[in-house]
DNA sequence: TGTACATCAGTGAACGCGCGTTCACTGATGTAC
DNA sequence: TGTACATCAGTGAACGCGCGTTCACTGATGTAC
């Protein structure tokens, strides 16, 4: 049955934030468009109503879990506060809401166009941010920021392979201490 | 029809081996059984005599590519020659013969128990190796590797994630720069 | 060493299932008068 | 403001396809004598 306008554009958003949900948590292919529209509180075949494909809610997905994540870590002024939140042991236990870096890594490179775009716009605002954490010039800045973003990814995603709870909380608590130093 | 007993070995290490390129280029789920034993020479309904389930052949083509990347990597015996190679602009393009934990990262907590403990054991390993091309304490030699591995894994996670070659090739002089001190 | 038979690695067709996508339909919303 | 009709968001069945897995079969290998 039709909905209002005002309705059916709430709807849209509930598709893509349950889809940035389950993308998180499981990767790409391991959601499909039934559950995504389930967890949205509708049904599959209005899907195509809103988006051309899955591709495309892919893109939509990754680029509001990415504007989420930086309004999220934008608000840190120093650099001890953001490698304590990014490397906590929270953090690292909920894929679903947290990093989209960390949580689709692997999975970018082999995802379509509009994903790697969004991501690449991400990553240079993530660095620009995180850039005026450090001191000297802007170059030593660039360059250590490079390092903490690496270093905080990189981290998260050991953390989160390794089936070894104790090993797991060792890397996070080496990574906040090396990664949070100018 | 049948095959000797010796044929068949390799013919299992071929499968094995095709199953190792195949997920780290494209993912566990990128890639189908038909796939990896067309790729092996063989065809698909052969593979259930050498394997119980696709899983099954997971665990120990990560095993296989894990144990293939730790005897590539663990030859340097000092940092700097390391982070170059695994940090190098040929690393990052070639996804199917590099490093296991770089190419499948956020893939490994989805995945099933075998692999995620090959993973495990090899994480351990190599850092172990790594702490060796520090100095000071042991604890600090400990840290630091746990450090320079996030950072090198997160460093070429995001150097294959970016859809733009001048950042992609900053990220890894950057890194490169960053994770080879001491 | 040679022969006869049992074994079993590999083949290719088939199965069932889940997925992305399409479509005829429904009925509430929006609009024209 | 009220009525009549057109629109279109959402429904649920259906489609085609690819995937993981199974199975009857083939014919070379391995073995028993």
């Amino acid at each position: 049955m039709r909905v209002s306008r005002e309705k059916a554009a709430e709807n849209r958003e509930k598709i893509i934030e349950a889809a940035s949900r389950l993308f998180r948590e499981r990767g790409f292919d391991g959601v499909g468009v039934d559950a995504i529209m389930k967890h949205a509180g509708l049904t599959h075949g209005g899907f195509y109503g809103h988006f051309d494909s899955k591709d495309a809610l892919a893109a939509e997905a990754v680029t509001s879990a990415l504007a989420r994540g930086n309004n999220r870590m934008s608000r840190f002024t120093d650099l001890k506060s953001y490698a304590a939140a990014y490397l906590s042991e929270r953090h690292c236990a909920d894929r679903a809401e947290g990093c989209g870096l960390a949580a689709l890594g692997a999975d970018i490179p082999r995802a379509g166009r509009d994903v790697r775009g969004a991501i690449t716009t991400y990553v240079a605002a993530r660095l620009d941010d995180m850039a005026a954490l450090f001191g000297g010039s802007a170059a030593r800045r660039r360059k250590r920021a490079i390092a903490a973003l690496s270093g905080m990814v990189g981290a998260l995603t050991l953390a989160r392979a390794v089936d070894d709870a104790a090993l797991s909380r060792e890397i996070l608590a080496a990574a906040r201490e090396a990664f949070a130093q100018d």
